[in-house]
DNA sequence: GATGAATGAGATTTCATTCAT
DNA sequence: CATGAATGAAATCTCATTCAT
């Protein structure tokens, strides 16, 4: 019988390997990567624990691909937000926001906490703090473009609404009235 | 020698305790609860582990202990910020929040990273959400007072801030313009 | 495309299993058997970790494999040494014993590793503990035969200063004066 | 009660921690150094897995504490061995070395074994490597100071008698003359 | 024959908690 | 009260070996 093809086992790793991530993903984020055992995330995932070593070099690996991979996605989503219009963009950022707020509320929340750890994760608070003060240069740019005055404080209370409705809706979970402040931030910023 | 007087030991056991309440409070907020060890804590606070145990039931214990003081201290900040006008008390409330924002840091960040941890600490959740909700109702309240329009949206929005601002202003560190975030919410909506 | 002969593949079975010796042997002597792994000397070998066990039960077998090689190539050297005259014949041992130092160090630092860990590898201390003699009984037989006095004793520092002398070399690595040593024993052994 | 006085405590410490030195000494010296864990060496010590680690950061300190410590005997040895008389030291020298490789034997072997593993343990390659160097300036002060001509030859000849009558002693265990081969050294090397 | 994904037993290490003193 | 030595359960990680393809 011949051998399996190389291809196949590229597909089979990744396969693998999107599957552990999107599992410890899960557990990360509803009990904390501490307290997420690789028994666990083995057991979740069907595998044997040893087999994630084969995936992985070690349990902070494992989260340094998960952060890699948000940071990726997050950087995709940007890229499909650009418009000329100032207006248009920043609705086009409220609407993905909101929209991956829903679909991605785990990669939200593990971020979220993995951010307060401060001394033990300090790459990701360097990464947390780089992205907000990215956002707040952006978002003073289009503000600015957009003709509305003080730019400057006004995108970073931009920032602050956007990271609060964030940090309530992912705590409150289940009641909070994510349209209502989506149709508020566009009323405010995005109309003529 | 005379024989210490039992209130004596009192006063020592509670200074003791408090001692390694902020010791542990440190400690967690910088490298996480799990992360944090009772060695470490014991060794911050120059006892031996043993007597830790004598004040605490448990690591778990301790924690509690830290959440039921930082409970008693909010609700000891939210009685001394009553007014009858509604304008001023918003302005009460704003000026303490900042306040205890920059004096106590570490105490946010704690429970800040709890509370993403639902699974493992899920009545620290219960106790987030419950305040929160409790915070828009007496926004709703202050605002609609105050004749503000749209008082149940705006006072969504505020507590969105004021989350904001936290989350912000605790991982982006040292140059958080929190001033300015500050006058800006009195100006909007505390001046008539 | 015509079917290899049965003869063809044993030629590159036999091939495979030397380069896969080869390789090991090189890993064992420099990081040490336990800590060499399977999966290591796979891929140096450049074959699969599965082809190993086709060609050998297991680790273990591939240690005792490369000890019985060892063995094997260590008579064909005696053999080539034999000669009447016991000064000539001694001369032949030294001669080939610095050869074979330099050439197969590999070889001989696996060895003196292995001899070692008596209760593990109680075979091969065994080995070296019955060569070892009998390389004394050779030497007693070859320096009475020389002339030599105390001929007992003389054989027991030859053998011991010839195994110092690998020692040494293999421990001190570059600048050992490996000829002076050598033009050393045989001025002293075997010229009349 | 009073609690445990402080200097017992040291004292506790010290006694238990040469006692695991002791244990894992004998136990490297006979199944090697990878072969033997911790759990070994802890039940051999009666002593609980975790408390090893009480005294010893890893396996690797425990290792390393031994290397340090039996080269701190060493320097032990060498200082007690001093003489004006260079034929009186290299007898001493010998006399010391004769005794310690009988009492010391799992020393000895352990050594040597740890020697021959190049890129696990160079540290321990190294510091061999000097001493060896060392021995033979030591000896070729010693011989030249005692009118023996070729000094430095006749040196490195020395040390690798020495070496190789440890290397035969630890194999052959049990039938080696080594009181034999000490008088061989001091009637040649030591006498006038 | 050939591959490397997969397993599972066992190794090292950590740490909350207990306990003798 | 006070200490920190000691425990033991559980976590992370390793690796020889097997097996589906």
């Amino acid at each position: 019988m011949s051998p399996r093809k190389k291809e196949d086992n590229e597909v089979i790793r990744e396969r693998r390997k999107a599957h552990i991530l999107e599992v410890a993903l899960n557990l990360f984020a509803r009990v904390g990567y501490e307290s997420t055992t690789i028994s666990k995330i083995s057991k979740e995932a069907k595998i044997s624990k040893g087999l994630m070593y084969n995936y992985f070099d070690s349990k902070e690996d494992l989260l340094k691909s998960l952060i890699a991979d948000l940071n990726k996605m997050e950087e995709g989503m940007m890229a499909s937000v650009i418009d000329d219009d100032p207006r248009i963009m920043m609705r086009n950022i409220f609407t993905v926001f909101f929209k991956t707020l829903v679909e991605d509320k785990d990669k939200w929340k593990l971020i979220s906490a993995l951010t307060f750890q401060v001394e033990k994760f300090d790459f990701i608070q360097d990464l947390a703090s780089q992205k907000m003060l990215g956002y707040h240069m952006l978002f003073e740019d289009l503000l600015s473009r957009a003709g509305i005055e003080n730019a400057k404080e006004e995108a970073q209370m931009v920032g602050a609404i956007i990271d609060g409705i964030a940090f309530q809706y992912l705590v409150i979970h289940g009641e909070y009235p994510l349209d209502q402040m989506k149709n508020y931030l566009i009323k405010k910023y995005c109309s003529n």
